[in-house]
DNA sequence: GTCTATACGTAGATAGAC
DNA sequence: GTCTATCTACGTATAGAC
């Protein structure tokens, strides 16, 4: 995911705010502490950013399309609608778990974005909600689910997958991976899929 | 909920908290802030509440006092299984939804918490989660729910609960009694509950 | 209990040497 | 590009008048 921050003294800076906005908040984390975390002095940071909340926002930048090009590739394995929601279940479920930091820095920290950065975030969040939308639609029309509310329902699915990151800890029982089929097999359920 | 918090000044405070809280994060509100929504001066703030941490510990340990005692008449109205598990998700959802504001704050701001506080809190948590799971653990006993993984599904029901407070917006078409009634019929089918 | 004034630390960000 | 030093603003918290 971060491969495409360069040179590398950004990616270190990037990572080491994104381990500390996960773990105490944007507003929590100071600059001089992302920089010690990178290696850095506090004024070596601004040769790489503008500022504090354009690291913020490069951060936001760089997870949103991870996750959307993840999802995207995901449903573009299956046919048949539950192929693909399972298969969208397992990438959503699975990225949560494996990145979880980052996860939880989009998910916690956009209120501090201010009003140009969050509209241009904005549409990536609105292009995921729209694509898990899409893909319940598509079984509910085939017949495969069976949904009363489409809107809600898609919601209770991305809530399961999204709310990974908040709890999944790598010394924890499960695997990504275990994460990810349990939370597929569970979207079935909700959606009233017949059992395999 | 903030019946219990006297005199009338220190409840000001503690509601300007709250919405700060819940809108700009632990970090990211001021106390000046707080007096402000308050209708206070800076300094008054400090005849209340010792220190901005004490005001924080002082709204988690109220909310999450109302939590649980919320889901525990919740589940004490049924007695079947699939009856309770439908009280308390009903209950769960709408006290997220109604509630949406102090819910954030003590999903999203408890990393702020100091150590010792943060124990104290953790004991409500585990009774909330420990709730839950005996709920589900009695309806796969009795054969009512047919559950492959007792933990991570108790687990997937909260996520799906909690996570209500985190969309939820009065102006939304939804109201709490149908979200409520929305997320109980969803968990009857993670729980592989027959149909009523 | 509330106000104003203030002490003190730390935050974000910049300047200039190397 | 990185460092150290520094500017300036704002944060929490306290003191003392009313």
């Amino acid at each position: 995911m971060w491969g495409s921050v360069a040179p590398e003294a950004s990616r270190r800076l990037l990572l080491a705010a994104v381990d500390s906005f996960a773990e105490l908040g944007y507003h929590g984390t100071s600059t001089r502490h992302i920089a010690a975390g990178a290696g850095m002095s506090a004024g070596a940071l601004y040769v790489h950013y503008k500022t504090k909340a354009d690291l913020l926002f490069q951060i936001a930048l760089t997870v949103h399309r991870s996750v959307l090009a993840t999802l995207r590739e995901a449903v573009a394995t299956g046919s048949a609608p539950p192929a693909r929601v399972r298969a969208l279940m397992y990438a959503f479920s699975s990225w949560h778990a494996t990145h979880y930091k980052a996860a939880r820095v989009i998910q916690n920290e956009m209120a501090a974005l201010g009003p140009e950065h969050a509209a241009e975030i904005a549409v990536f969040r609105r292009e995921t909600r729209e694509l898990v939308l899409s893909e319940v639609r598509a079984g509910a029309a085939s017949g495969d689910f069976d949904v009363a509310d489409l809107a809600a329902t898609a919601r209770a699915l991305s809530s399961l997958a999204i709310d990974v990151c908040r709890w999944y800890r790598p010394e924890g029982p499960r695997t990504p991976d275990e994460i990810g089929a349990l939370n597929a097999h569970l979207a079935m359920r909700v959606l009233g899929a017949a059992a395999p």
